[in-house]
RNA sequence: UCCUCGGUAGCUCAAUGGUAGAGCAAUCGGCUGUUAACCGAUUUGUUGGGGGUUCAAGUCCCUCCCGAGGAGCCA
C-alpha cells in the first residue's frame, strides 16, 4: 500500500510503499541508508544487500540526491532512525535519475539559493517556513469565517491609486493606463454597506525601490473592514486576530517551529491585550532611549524595533499627527490634529505588522481631505458615494502576511516567507 | 535613488604585485547501523566584462555589469 511518510507511524509492522525523492544517502558495501522525502515528511530507508534483488542493490549504488525513487518495505520503530520510524526495504527502484543537482547538503550563499529558488523549496527550512505560511493563511480564513465576515476580493487591476502614483506598477489596459493594486481597502469600504463585515486577502504590489529584509514588491495583505466599528473596536479586533493566528501557529505548526529553531516562548507572549501608546508617548519613549527624534517625525525601522522591544510584546501606537497619515483617516474628536489610526509593531525587529484606522464617514470632510492632499476628485467619485448614500462610521486594518510569517517563523528576510519572492530588480525564477 | 561590502573550480572560501589552492560536491574503489557518515584515489579555472599602470596584475587605478547588507519609503 502506498502511504504518506506523515502517516508512517500508524503503519508499524506493515509492508508499505513510499514514493518520493532522495534527500541524502549513506552507503557501505552491504548496507545503505537512504533519506527519502515524499512531500509529507522524510523517512530513513534501510537497504541490506542480502535482503533485496541484485537489480535493487544496483539502484541503491547509483541513486543520486533528488532522484525520484520508489521503495517497498516493512515500517518499524527504531530509535536509531531520524524521526523514530524507518523502513526496512524489500524492494527499491530509481524512477528518474538526477544528475548534477545544484543544491548540496553543505552551505550555500543567498544569491545562489535565490537563483535556484524553484529547487531551494525542497530544503527542510524552506518547507517548514512555507508550511507555516499555509497554516497562517488557513487560520486567517477560519478567523473571519467564524466571526461571520464575508470574503470580498478586491481587484488587482485598478484605474487609480490609493495614495499617489509614485509607488505603483503601471500597465497598459486596452489603450488606457492601469495600475496593480497596492491595497484593497478602498474597494472594501463600499462592500461594507452590502455585507457589514468583510475582508479581502490577496497579492498587492508596490514599486518602491526598497532593498531591505522587510520589503517585497509583491506581497500579500489581509484587510478586514467593518461597518459601525469604532476605533476601540478596531484595536480589539486586531488583538483578537493576532492572538488567534499566533495560537494556531504554536498549536498546528509545532514541528515546523522546531525545524526552524524558533524560540516558541517569544510567540507564547502574543496573547491577551497588547500595550498601547499614543504617537506622542511613543516619541517620548524613544527620546528616553536616547534616540534623536522630535514630535512630528515619522518612525524609522530602528525606532520601531526600540519601541516594540521596550515592551517585549507587540505594541499599538495610536493617534498619529494628521500630516503623517493617509487622507481617509478619521480625526480624533478630542484632538483634531491627530487621526484615529493605529500601527501594531512586532518585537524582535519584525516591524510594522498592521496598519489601520477609523475612516472618515462625513462626505464633506472627506472631500476636503482629498483636496488638501491634492488628489483628483473625479476618480474618487465612487469612493465618495459611500458617504453619500447611507453613510456610516467604519474601521479596518491591513496586515502584511509575509511580515507576520517572518515574525512567527523567525525568518531573517521576507524572501523566505513567500514561495517565489518578487524584489527590487529580481523576478527570476 | 544613496551609502557600505563583495564577485577566484559546480558550491563555500584562501592566495605580501612574483608558479591560482583547500574543503565540500562529482567520478572510481573500500566499509553491515549510518546521522551534513567515514577512509583512499581522480577530475575541476577566459580569477564578472572592458580599459589602464607595471618587467610582471586575482591583487593597484578607471569604468561598466551583477550580488549582499543598510538608509529613505512602507506592510
Amino acid at each position: 500500500m502506498t502511504i504518506s511518510v506523515r502517516h508512517l507511524k500508524s503503519h508499524a509492522g506493515e509492508t508499505v510503499t513510499v514514493r518520493g525523492w532522495l534527500s541524502n544517502k549513506r552507503r557501505s558495501g552491504k548496507i545503505g541508508f537512504l533519506q527519502i522525502r515524499d512531500g509529507s515528511g522524510i523517512v530513513q530507508v534501510v537497504v541490506s544487500r542480502a535482503e533485496v534483488s541484485e537489480e535493487a542493490w544496483e539502484d541503491v549504488k547509483r541513486v543520486t540526491q533528488e532522484s525520484t525513487v520508489r521503495v517497498t518495505g516493512i515500517a518499524r520503530a527504531d530509535e536509531r532512525a531520524p524521526g523514530g520510524v524507518e523502513i526496512q526495504a524489500t524492494d527499491f527502484a530509481v524512477r528518474s535519475l538526477t544528475e548534477d543537482y545544484p543544491i548540496t547538503n553543505k552551505e550555500h550563499g543567498t544569491a545562489f539559493l535565490m537563483e535556484h529558488r524553484h529547487l531551494w523549496l525542497r530544503s527542510s527550512k524552506q518547507r517548514s517556513t512555507l508550511a507555516i505560511r499555509s497554516e497562517v493563511c488557513q487560520a486567517i480564513r477560519d478567523f473571519f469565517y467564524e466571526r461571520e465576515f464575508t470574503l470580498v476580493d478586491s481587484p488587482i487591476l485598478t484605474p487609480t491609486s490609493c495614495e499617489g502614483t509614485s509607488t505603483l506598477f503601471e500597465t497598459e489596459y486596452f489603450g488606457d493606463k492601469a495600475y496593480l493594486s497596492q491595497s484593497g481597502q478602498l474597494y472594501l469600504e463600499p462592500a461594507c454597506a452590502a455585507f457589514g463585515k468583510v475582508y479581502c486577502m490577496g497579492p498587492t504590489f508596490r514599486a518602491e525601490k526598497s532593498k531591505t529584509r522587510r520589503h517585497l514588491t509583491e506581497f500579500w495583505m489581509v484587510e478586514p473592514e467593518v461597518a459601525f466599528l469604532d476605533f476601540e473596536g478596531l484595536i480589539r479586533l486586531a488583538e483578537d486576530f493576532i492572538g488567534f493566528l499566533a495560537g494556531r501557529v504554536i498549536e498546528r505548526a509545532a514541528t515546523h517551529l522546531e525545524v526552524l529553531e524558533r524560540d516558541v516562548s517569544k510567540l507564547e507572549k502574543i496573547t491577551g491585550s497588547f500595550p498601547r501608546v499614543t504617537y506622542y508617548e511613543a516619541i517620548e519613549i524613544l527620546q528616553s532611549h536616547g534616540i534623536d527624534i522630535a514630535q512630528g517625525d515619522d518612525f524609522g525601522a530602528e525606532d520601531e524595533t526600540v519601541l516594540a522591544n521596550h515592551f517585549d510584546r507587540p505594541v499599538f501606537v495610536t493617534h498619529f499627527p494628521t500630516d503623517l497619515k493617509a487622507f481617509y483617516m478619521q480625526p480624533d474628536a478630542d484632538n483634531p490634529d491627530t487621526v484615529l489610526a493605529m500601527d501594531l509593531l512586532a518585537p524582535e525587529g519584525y516591524g510594522e505588522i498592521i496598519g489601520g484606522s477609523q475612516r472618515i464617514h462625513d462626505h464633506d470632510l472627506l472631500l476636503e481631505r482629498l483636496k488638501h492632499h491634492e488628489l483628483p476628485i473625479e476618480p474618487f467619485q465612487w469612493y465618495l458615494d459611500v458617504r453619500k448614500y447611507g453613510s456610516f462610521p467604519h474601521s479596518g486594518f491591513g496586515m502584511g502576511i509575509e511580515r507576520f510569517i517572518a515574525w512567527m517563523s523567525g525568518a531573517a528576510h521576507l524572501r523566505e516567507t513567500i514561495p517565489y519572492p518578487r524584489m527590487l530588480y529580481k523576478i527570476y525564477p
